[in-house]
DNA sequence: GTTGCGTCCTGGACGC
DNA sequence: TGCGTCCAGGACGCAA
């Protein structure tokens, strides 16, 4: 399931092949969460950018003669705009090598979206359970996307400190490894680096306060995983392939989420597994309490 | 304003 | 073999 490093991943495959390119066509599968697709026709891709788990595209209208026109030239018909993409759980997005003849033979089930492009090629978004979305808005308005307008830090921006950190966790009730999830102290985090993360931070998930070192290992853990996630190409469980269709290796590193039952790599305590809030959790007992 | 639960959605695992 | 049930998960809506 795509958290932050496989979006990463996915977004410098993509950077280099779609900046520059025209939009001609697409075509959206007849549902809410993907029907704005069809929007970005017409418009030049002038970046691939990412904010915790959502990819954003951004978006600048053409003219007749094709030529991009600047964002003020002619009123609010041309103000930027950009196509988010969040993958959800199973969404993939892929650059097929000829557009007419993907579109020919490829009537796949799980074909959500494709928009062709002006080389000849056909980026599409495939999503098995359809817990992806796509929308196009003017850049920089997410009105219609609350997890995405009230998103928190980059984990490598400066402004996610451990005091950062320890504020938003403690001025709420809810349990650290749940407002981990909730996007609001630090943006991509999912349910297998928050694991992580709090394993590797020593951090229990059920606590809902954070003393100051605590914040501390917890911010750096944070930061840490995500970069070996990217490092790594992602991590590969079931579903995810990156944009070439190469799985993730970080799954080979994993070590806590998943491993209920078996011996904790740090002190060799049997680790436990339970739902918490809803979510599967993975935590060791005796090195995080 | 905040919290926690239900819903969406489908493939795979598992039990009978 | 076939059927039914459960589980996985991110975002969002809604009730409390």
């Amino acid at each position: 399931m795509p958290e932050l490093p496989e979006v990463e991943t996915i977004r410098r495959q993509l950077a280099p092949r779609l900046v520059g390119r025209s939009v001609l066509d697409s075509w959206a599968f007849p549902s809410a969460k993907f029907d704005q697709a069809p929007t970005a026709v017409g418009h030049r891709i002038t970046d691939v950018g990412r904010r915790g788990k959502y990819l954003l595209i951004g978006l600048r209208p053409q003219g007749a003669d094709g030529e991009s026109i600047a964002v003020g030239d002619t009123g609010e018909r041309d103000e930027a705009a950009e196509l988010v993409v969040h993958l959800g759980m199973t969404g993939r997005l892929a650059l097929d090598a000829d557009a007419d003849h993907a579109a020919a033979t490829d009537p796949h089930p799980h074909l959500r979206a494709w928009w062709s492009l002006d080389d000849g090629r056909r980026l599409t978004f495939h999503d098995i359970r359809r817990f992806g979305r796509i929308a196009v808005v003017a850049a920089g308005r997410y009105d219609d996307l609350p997890t995405l307008a009230t998103l928190g830090p980059e984990p490598d921006d400066d402004a996610f400190t451990g005091e950062w950190l320890r504020t938003e966790i403690n001025r709420r009730r809810r349990r650290v490894k749940t407002a981990l999830l909730s996007q609001r102290p630090v943006a991509g985090v999912g349910n297998i680096y928050a694991d992580e993360a709090l394993w590797r931070a020593g951090v229990d998930p059920r606590s809902r306060r954070l003393t100051r070192a605590a914040a501390g290992r917890l911010r750096d853990a944070v930061r840490d995983v995500l970069r070996e996630g990217v490092d790594h190409g992602g991590t590969t469980l079931r579903d995810y392939v990156d944009a070439e269709g190469a799985a993730g290796t970080n799954q080979h590193r994993l070590d806590c989420y998943g491993r209920a039952g078996q011996r904790c790599h740090r002190c060799d305590t049997t680790l436990r597994g339970a739902m918490l809030d809803a979510r599967s959790t993975t935590w060791c007992p005796t090195c995080q309490s």
